[in-house]
DNA sequence: GGCATAAGCCAACAGGTGTTGACCAACAGT
DNA sequence: ACTGTTGGTCAACACCTGTTGGCTTATGCC
């Protein structure tokens, strides 16, 4: 799993001679495949990339797909939401995906584009749903019940934010800042987490 | 452009023989991009499909990018917003764009998978939303001013519940019922095009 | 120093891609 | 009946893909 929060993961099972390379080559490939999606990027060009040959990706990612799973194993650093005015919850939330969308636009970006298109990549984005953006759910909703069908609503408008501003680049996305963001879809989130019920108007 | 209302365009230019080949390459071709993205949708693989040679669909379209630019051609069909009643607007949109989606599954599926990766696409997603999202949002809107980020603001909730329903494919997001997401994303789409502004609470 | 092992490069394979041009068959107009 | 045009097929080109195995070099251990 990478950590995204310290360059050097805290626990290294056995530093190898090949670390380096190894990294270059995951920095390529995030970045190749967040640029051009699975499909278009080539082993070739994130070996160029990475300044190695194509064979060394084989060796150490085993295949493209490997590569690939390598590159989606994300850890987003979700807060807890204990200490949080349970009113600002949603605020909170929508500027911390700010943040870390912000700071790693390419593996994010990555993920969307290449969830869109492969399994693996859809399959992935699944797991990270479940094992991550589900139990911050769990800890807000009231009724822990309701809380995968709350935190599927709070995922589908805040990926559709990224999708809209990171990946199509509708210009009047691009162009708002990020308080508008947080004023616009927290209470939207606010809403979706801890809403009793489908209201027109909660409170 | 397709008119998906109705069988026939209701305008034919040139009535030619081979159109029922044009359509059913068309047609293959709808299916394939949704299914497998740009790169992965061969002309071999949609020839196939329509019974016919890859050749002729060069012959027809020119190319690759010819033919999926064909396929983005598309009408959404968006009613227009003065006979409703201010207050229900977010719901009769959603619902609009539900009813839009179980009809059109590959057309739309298409278009965000490829618009996620591939640059033409992109381009074609964002000719829409200006095309006819924005001048819908100008309906409604109290300030004309705003009507292009309170329409992005509704484009990114709307497709971002088609990102995850239909083509992440998110369990819960899934299993959602027509009437239940109507009930959830309406006031979220009713907020972002008539609320005065960003307001915790609206109303 | 000798040597096993890891790191790395090179060249090639087998297969699939978009695209092209030569060729044949059927139709329409005269 | 002849002929120009349109609809359609076939085989090939040039290129790029993921992947493999053999080879050379450097490192670390005894």
């Amino acid at each position: 799993m990478v950590d995204m929060s310290s360059p050097t993961p805290p626990v290294a099972p056995a530093p190898r001679r090949s670390d380096a390379t190894r990294n270059a080559i995951l920095t390529a490939a995030r970045e190749r495949f967040a640029a051009d999606g699975y499909e278009r990027a080539t082993i070739r060009a994130i070996a160029r990339d990475a300044g190695i040959d194509p064979s060394m990706v084989m060796r150490y990612y085993g295949s493209k797909e490997g590569l690939f799973a390598a590159v989606l194993d994300v850890d987003l650093r979700l807060p807890g939401m204990q200490g949080v005015d349970p009113r600002e919850v949603g605020e909170v939330l929508v500027s911390h995906f700010l943040d870390l969308w912000e700071e790693n636009r390419e593996v994010l970006t990555a993920m969307v584009r290449v969830g869109t298109t492969n399994q693996t990549g859809a399959e992935g984005v699944r797991r990270i749903f479940r094992d991550q953006i589900v139990p911050l759910a769990r800890q807000v909703c009231p009724d822990p019940e309701q809380a995968a069908t709350r935190a599927a609503l709070t995922a589908s408008q805040i990926m559709g934010m990224a999708l809209t501003r990171y990946v199509l680049r509708l210009p009047p996305t691009v162009a708002l800042s990020r308080e508008e963001i947080v004023k616009w879809l927290g209470p939207t989130v606010q809403r979706y987490l801890t809403a009793p019920y489908p209201t027109p108007y909660p409170g």
